[in-house]
DNA sequence: CAGAACATATGATTCTAATCATACTCGCCT
DNA sequence: AGGCGAGTATGATTAGAATCATATGTTCTG
């Protein structure tokens, strides 16, 4: 199953057995935990299926999302080079992920250099997409974070409707306000004919005000 | 000059002579920039000597620094996998740094998979500092970012007495808040007898109680 | 099926940091 | 030496999101 992920598909064929070898796949129930800080890293995880969110969470209780993965893509990559994790990882949904241990991976990414140069590839791309997120929470306003938000998820989905992965609750936590702020301001968004959301889904009413506000 | 660098330092001598083949060393003055959004990747830079700012500007004028980059460092990693440049890129002070160009790295990234481990190393802990930072400015106040700052820098420097790399409005871009904003707080700081600013130094007077306002 | 738990939704209030305004100080350049 | 610009510093006001409160709708579960 590995080989549809994009960061894994041009790895050579004898390494993706030994891929699959050094990977275990995990089911969870929807709220199970699958690291919590401080706990001892085995290694990066891949969704197969369902939704993982990474968050973590200050000392007064208060919430960020790091990221919220669905299925194709990795989570804690970081995690290769460090001791703990620092982040939490919870399922959203009832879901399959694998593990990708460790050391094991390490010792792979050196058999392969192409394998690694991919990996660099997904790390970069991962690293630009944070300072993006770093610019978005510290110069957008609530609103034009949502309408990026819905504008990244038409690009992922290329349709004028797009689904939203997960209840609309942890989207708020990803876009680094409260769950009040983001159905506020999404309704604001909707009284101005920009989206119509209808249940799951978002209708895109009107793209050029929604990039304009971003 | 670039094996003095850590990220550099366990590159083999054959192809440190090619990284420095693929290098061009360039002097800037003060305010200089490097790049700018939009601009054609030409490849990423370390820092020999001075101190370059990395930062991103709003529609509204308003910018946060995504890092600021000493002697030793490297930065705009990420662009290796891009067409453009997604920052702004300015000395601050008279500086020299070193362009690696982007396809000539990621050639010599192929034929040394230690040196390409080497490089996922250090774009790991980069990305796991962007989601520190993406957890700091959501969830902290000024106060905690400050001191939080304050501490990562005493570490850095391990003393008591920590030099500012840069001046103090520069800072406050690095962590998300005005420069006024900046300046009310840190009195807080010295107010309550945490820290002492003496110049460009800060001295730390209560390390504990600094750490628990993190 | 009933009830609980959680997501969605919205109003009222509070509080913090941004904004606007104004000085002062220091280093730098002519 | 004088003057300019940038950095440092602080006050007053405002805007905007967090918080607190409450209510309805939905889905999961025993």
């Amino acid at each position: 199953m590995l080989k549809e992920f994009p960061m894994f598909s041009n790895i050579l064929g004898e390494h993706l057995t030994s891929l699959e070898a050094i990977s275990k796949e995990i089911s969870v129930k929807k709220g199970a935990f699958l690291f919590s800080p401080g706990d001892t890293t085995k290694g990066f995880f891949a969704v197969l299926a369902g939704a993982v969110r990474v968050y973590r969470v200050s000392s007064k209780g208060k919430e960020i999302s790091i990221e919220i993965i669905g299925a194709g893509c990795t989570f804690a990559e970081a995690s290769l080079f460090c001791d703990v994790y620092h982040c939490c990882a919870q399922a959203l949904k009832d879901s399959t992920v694998c593990l990708i241990r460790k050391h094991a991976f390490l010792e792979l990414i050196q058999k392969d250099v192409q394998f690694a140069a991919a990996w660099l590839r997904v790390l970069s791309l991962k690293l630009l997409y944070a300072h993006q997120r770093i610019e978005e929470l510290s110069l957008k306003t609530p609103g034009a974070r949502i309408a990026s938000y819905i504008l990244f998820l038409a690009e992922m989905q290329n349709g004028a409707s797009v689904a939203l992965p997960v209840h609309r609750k942890s989207i708020a936590t990803l876009l680094g306000m409260t769950h009040e702020t983001f159905y506020r301001t999404a309704k604001e968004l909707v009284n101005e004919g920009l989206v119509r959301f209808d249940g799951q889904n978002i209708e895109i009413l009107n793209r050029s005000l929604l990039e304009e506000l971003v």
